[in-house]
DNA sequence: CTTGCTTACGAGACTCGTAATAATT
DNA sequence: AATTATTACGAGTCTCGTAAGCAAG
């Protein structure tokens, strides 16, 4: 078994069992491949391809999982490339964070001043989403890092691992009734109107069920994806309190409004980062996540990724 | 890159960086070896090994990251040829089960039976360990799969589901003082003698914290490796009590002994299997996991495994 | 008759083994 | 002096590309 075989493989998957158009892209002949490939067949004397009438038309059982190994291999032989490269060029390169809106706005600045002093020649790409597409950016291969509140969704390919915690805190308008209520119970903060926003974090969609389960549901005006900062202007506007992050109310810049901590009522939310668990991530990768995460202990982080590692995903 | 390129640089480490042997070892010439080494680290640009004085005497960092890489490249593409022979020798082979005495004894006999009807040609072994011995087991690949309670130690390279969860249980001789009393409380308990058992298992280990933590430490006799039935018996003889899984004790077999379920004060031991992450579990693998967790998702059990590291119920 | 996989065959590259060389303990 | 890595070189293998064959829509 060569390596090129599973290259031909994974290629002739790609362009939809057309071993020709597979050819073309690899840059060499059918025969060539269409050899490769029936060599592979018999030396591990079983079929790959279904064929029909001459053509290859897909993949046998064995055949997917094969692929699906081989797939992983080349990705680990490719990883050999990467690493060798990021050593031979250490710190230079490209990250592209993929973060919240609040992410990027309340987390982020503190940290990047410090990594561009240190890395002069990464240059830095900032992608913002909502957590979900944030991670889907990662899996997609179009960010090389997440930096988010978790994601409703899983994502199986993704290395994930919290790197801070964020208190809750109530958001009103100045001289709201609920500031002359030492801890609010959830009942009596229910009987206000919401500013909610739906963005794909895992712990913002429970605040809602929390409230419903003990019995006193929230009101709502606005339930459609938004970011903390436009939130705090609903707030401002009195269209109604809003449960967002403590970090993201600043009472200087912000005069009209005052928060109320709600970490005795709801848990604190957890900031995450992604990164692909089949790629090994650039050294910069790394050092960036010490900065995010400076309790994080390397050496088990990297266990982590180790772990994460040996198999890839593309089921 | 070829494979036979990262084929040598497993021998070469495995041999203890002396590329004489590890030419012998992959049966070929040192200049061959020497030479293959020398390319790849042409080709990639960077220095795989140490040199001192024309002898290799360590990887270099790079180096490192490189063989680990190269390592689980390797590990995939004979999984290729493993997922081949199965595939072709479905239902022939062997399955070596490590679990611990009380899984062995009472949890495996009802699903054996099944199992060897439907691959009559599979060869079963099973070998008896703690918890932490069996998974051992498993990742040194002298045993295929581990069915244990969970193991006071992590093994990253073990992918852990749990298959069922076993109720906690008093058990105590026939006529004990604790059996008038409806629904004990940990202090009431831990007013009689206690043979406990250090298997290894972690919830086990836990209970004992419980006790502590709760201000009434338990008072024990025993506290060496052993397994149930010799608790038992021990319990039987008067020496103490001891808390088991409910499905240990057998009322017809044991008229010295009752039971008192304590599901309201302790909580479930999970019993796990586990299986090698980077390695692919044959089909009759995952028939036998289907048995002893039929609840399990079979989808969800893939996703785990190529994502090739534990989902635990962490949420 | 076009599209697409396979077989045939020859050129060229490359791996591998033997032998010789160099360098360190 | 002995052990071990590197260099040199030649034989054999194997990949790959061109060309022809063949089957199906």
């Amino acid at each position: 078994m060569i390596l090129q075989q599973l290259r031909y493989l994974r290629e002739i998957v790609a362009h939809e069992f057309n071993i020709s158009r597979a050819a073309e892209a690899l840059c060499t002949s059918q025969p060539g491949v269409s050899k490769q490939v029936r060599l592979l067949e018999e030396e591990l004397k079983i079929d790959i391809f279904v064929r029909k009438g001459g053509r290859i038309v897909g993949l046998t059982e064995p055949g997917r999982v094969i692929v699906d190994i081989a797939n992983a291999a080349l990705r680990a032989t490719e990883n050999i490339g990467t690493v060798a490269r990021d050593f031979r060029e250490e710190g230079v390169g490209l990250m592209r964070v993929a973060a919240t809106f609040s992410v990027a706005k309340y987390l982020l600045p503190s940290i990047f001043p410090g990594f561009v002093e240190r890395y002069p020649n990464v240059s830095l790409s900032l992608l913002e989403g909502d957590p979900v597409s944030a991670c889907s950016m990662v899996a997609a291969g179009d960010a090389d890092i997440a930096v988010t509140t978790r994601p409703t969704r899983q994502f199986p390919e993704l290395l994930m691992m919290e790197c801070c915690r964020l208190q809750p805190a109530l958001i009103v308008p100045r001289g709201h009734p609920l500031l002359e209520t030492k801890n609010p119970t959830l009942e009596q903060i229910s009987g206000y109107r919401f500013v909610t926003f739906n963005t794909g974090s895992l712990e913002q969609s429970r605040i809602q069920q929390k409230f419903s389960d003990s019995g006193f549901p929230i009101k709502s005006v606005f339930s459609s994806p938004m970011n903390a900062d436009v939130v705090k202007s609903l707030v401002e506007a009195g269209l109604g309190i809003a449960v967002l992050s403590r970090n993201t109310y600043d009472p200087q810049r912000e005069p009209g409004l005052e928060a109320i901590d709600l970490d005795y009522l709801l848990e604190p939310r957890s900031v995450c980062f992604s990164i692909r668990a089949d790629l090994h991530p650039r050294a910069y990768v790394l050092s960036f996540i010490q900065s995010l995460a400076p309790q994080l202990d390397r050496r088990a982080m990297m266990h982590a990724l180790e772990a994460g590692r040996p198999k890839g995903p593309d089921a």
